[in-house]
DNA sequence: TTGACTATGGACCGACCGGTCTAGCCTCGA
DNA sequence: TCGAGGCTAGACCGGTCGGTCCATAGTCAA
């Protein structure tokens, strides 16, 4: 399982040969699926078949590091499609339901057991690092779709929406093992946003 | 920390004196604050003084037995209450904010460490009771908001839209430390539920 | 060929995990 | 007065946790 490479390039560093990356990619996968604290060390040495010395070679900040790793890459992932969806002013909504369909098939992929943004790493330890990069990866994407609304009152008001129907939209789907939940949340809250007022 | 005693009956078996409701409070914030994951029988131990074998007599099935427990306790009593709110004919989208209103102040009473529904649950393990246990919740949550939007197709979109903007809103304002996005999000769902279209 | 440096491999550690078990306490009916 | 049984108390268990440490392998410049 979590076998696949992430296919976004990632550096690459010549002589590190994916390594690191392997770690982060196995890492993410079992944090989404799991939680924090619902993954072990050895867990993600045993998805990637790599032994305790390379991880700690790598992250000598141990799980933690590595979670932040992990979230940061997420984090970027996703700004940079959000980016691009804007970039072809696409309307906010269209872009959020973009965002929601590719979520879904997420979801479908891997039969719902993880969830596509960062919803299940809330679970971290209080006022840590990694609390610090899951807070600053939802501000950015919240603020892309501020700036995309016209950076108003109103505009901050739409992001939230946005922002919180999809979280939300993609909990209760997981859990319901449907990804209809999501859809419809996500298309409803699309509709507002997209609407002048 | 954690000493109040749940305002909510449950039974109250006269020569338990409590303490199996003690266990379940005390559960019930540390699981919402750190997730399934995230606590350890001895942190539930800490916070209610009591030693091991009051837990493993009261709940025979452990920890997970215990987290169910809790699950249900909180869904039933926010289930009470959505039908206490809907009783009185409120709109759909007013019972949201007083939910919210609520939520609100709950994540400032614990300092943004707590979440109040069932996010962080979510981090559980795999298809394992407690899930069924957090999913029958938000089913129940949901039909409430359905029926009393009148029960059809778009009521269903718009009770997703109600609960998945609720969540979403709750984890962005936990995230952010700040009710602000909460209320925003919700806000402007209420609208949304309100109008009739 | 050699030496310096990076990366892998994995034994090992103390702490803590969830859970079991039994000894005693306390209450209440007979 | 005296058991019986519900409940508390906490020592104890094997397993697993996150993390350290060092020996080895690979690589490249000199």
């Amino acid at each position: 399982m979590t076998r696949d490479q992430p296919e976004s390039p990632l550096t690459l560093s010549s002589s590190t040969a994916g390594t690191k990356e392997r770690l982060i990619a196995a890492a993410l996968s079992l944090f989404q699926a799991k939680g924090y604290h619902g993954v072990s060390i050895s867990d993600i040495l045993d998805a990637t078949s790599l032994p305790k010395g390379s991880l700690y070679h790598h992250f000598p900040g141990g799980k933690e590091e590595l979670a932040i790793a992990a979230v940061t890459f997420i984090a970027d992932e996703v700004d940079t499609k959000l980016a691009a969806e804007f970039s072809k002013n696409k309307r906010a909504g269209a872009v959020l339901l973009e965002l929601a369909h590719e979520c879904v098939l997420w979801l479908r992929r891997t039969d719902f057991t993880q969830t596509p943004l960062l919803g299940l790493l809330a679970a971290s330890p209080g006022e840590s690092a990694l609390t610090q990069a899951i807070c600053t990866a939802q501000k950015r994407w919240l603020s892309r779709f501020e700036m995309a609304l016209g950076g108003t009152e109103d505009a901050h008001d739409k992001a939230c929406l946005a922002l919180a129907s999809l979280e939300g939209g993609i909990s209760l789907a997981r859990m319901a093992r449907s990804s209809d939940l999501l859809i419809r949340s996500v298309t409803l809250a699309a509709l507002h946003i997209n609407q002048r007022s």
